[in-house]
DNA sequence: GTCTATACCTAGATAGAC
DNA sequence: GTCTATCTAGGTATAGAC
């Protein structure tokens, strides 16, 4: 693998676990083994590596969700992978999805990244909304009321879910926190 | 009002809206008044002003809780103005609850100050909790399944609403993510 | 593409005069 | 209690040799 490529895997473990904030060119020359001098050869600054990372994840996880419609046909078996996904993401708790470590980073990132985030956050909002709008018809989900507004509660509660678990270091949080999400399959 | 008063204030706005790792003594001395070396004096290093910050603020929060608990009867009135409270102090997406501003906090917090915010989670819950108890016996609320499953869903629904609407300086994201939350108010 | 060396800045914290 | 001055550590980023 390319010294670009391991960057770029490295970078997204240490922004998932410590933050973007919480690491240093330092941290991850460390990690890979090469100097801080060195990253810059292959991400100008800080900055850009941002924007590497969360156009990569976006792409990625758009994947996986696409492929969770392909695999599950009911809304109740989609809305299942999802929270499964998000609790993968946070492995045991010491980890975020890397749009919940973006979406608390203190620094100003720039526009580009930002920009990304919240085009990121709009697909999964889109995609939860689909997944509602199928439990309207499908009836597979208790107590659907309006599938947007369902899509961005159901965003908010695994984000903050995960938040949670990881303030505590107490991966169970997350699954207490997503308990009435998951009772809704039928 | 005295020194060690006004920079607590200053203080939390500061960390509510940029975060705790987002400013600095020198920030801080600017907003007040005085020179950073001064600050010192009052809180000998910024650990000692953060738990003095979470101290406080969880003090001030269950206060408010209880007046709620007071002033309304029915669980749907306790739910609709814990929501409230939420929002407000949001302050229209420029801001976060200091709960929830420490919780995405990436520097290591002195284990005093995360045993404060430990604890201001589990009372939040607990109350919430009772919000819920009450509703199973009120019927004030649509749908409520076991109370402690509620209440942990609904304090990450709210905390996620947070992070989100201010991820994209929008405070009607909040609104968005609650809405399903005030729909089961009877 | 990677290295050493270094520039430049900002952070938290301390010493000691007033 | 507040100040000036300073320390030490760490961050991002660059220059130029190899």
């Amino acid at each position: 693998m390319n010294t670009k490529t391991t960057l770029l895997n490295s970078a997204e473990d240490l922004v998932r676990s410590r933050g973007f904030d919480g690491f240093s060119y330092s941290d991850l020359a460390t990690q890979v083994g090469i100097r801080k001098a060195s990253i810059h050869h292959h991400y100008k600054t800080k900055a850009d590596l941002s924007l590497a990372l969360i156009t990569r994840y976006r792409g990625v996880f758009m994947e996986r969700l696409a492929e969770i419609s392909a695999q599950e046909p009911r809304a109740s078996g989609r809305l299942l992978s999802f929270l499964d996904l998000y609790r993968d993401a946070m492995r045991g708790g010491r980890s975020l999805c890397l749009c919940v470590a973006f979406s608390v980073t203190q620094t100003a990132l720039p526009k580009d990244s930002t920009a990304q985030l919240e085009g990121f956050h709009a697909d999964v909002a889109q995609w939860l909304e689909t997944v509602f709008r199928l439990a309207l018809h499908d009836g597979t989900l208790r107590g659907v009321t309006t599938p947007r507004a369902e899509a961005h509660a159901a965003l908010a509660t695994v984000e903050g879910a995960q938040i949670m678990a990881r303030a505590a270091e107490d991966a169970t949080r997350f699954e207490a926190a997503i308990d009435t999400l998951r009772a809704r399959a039928i």
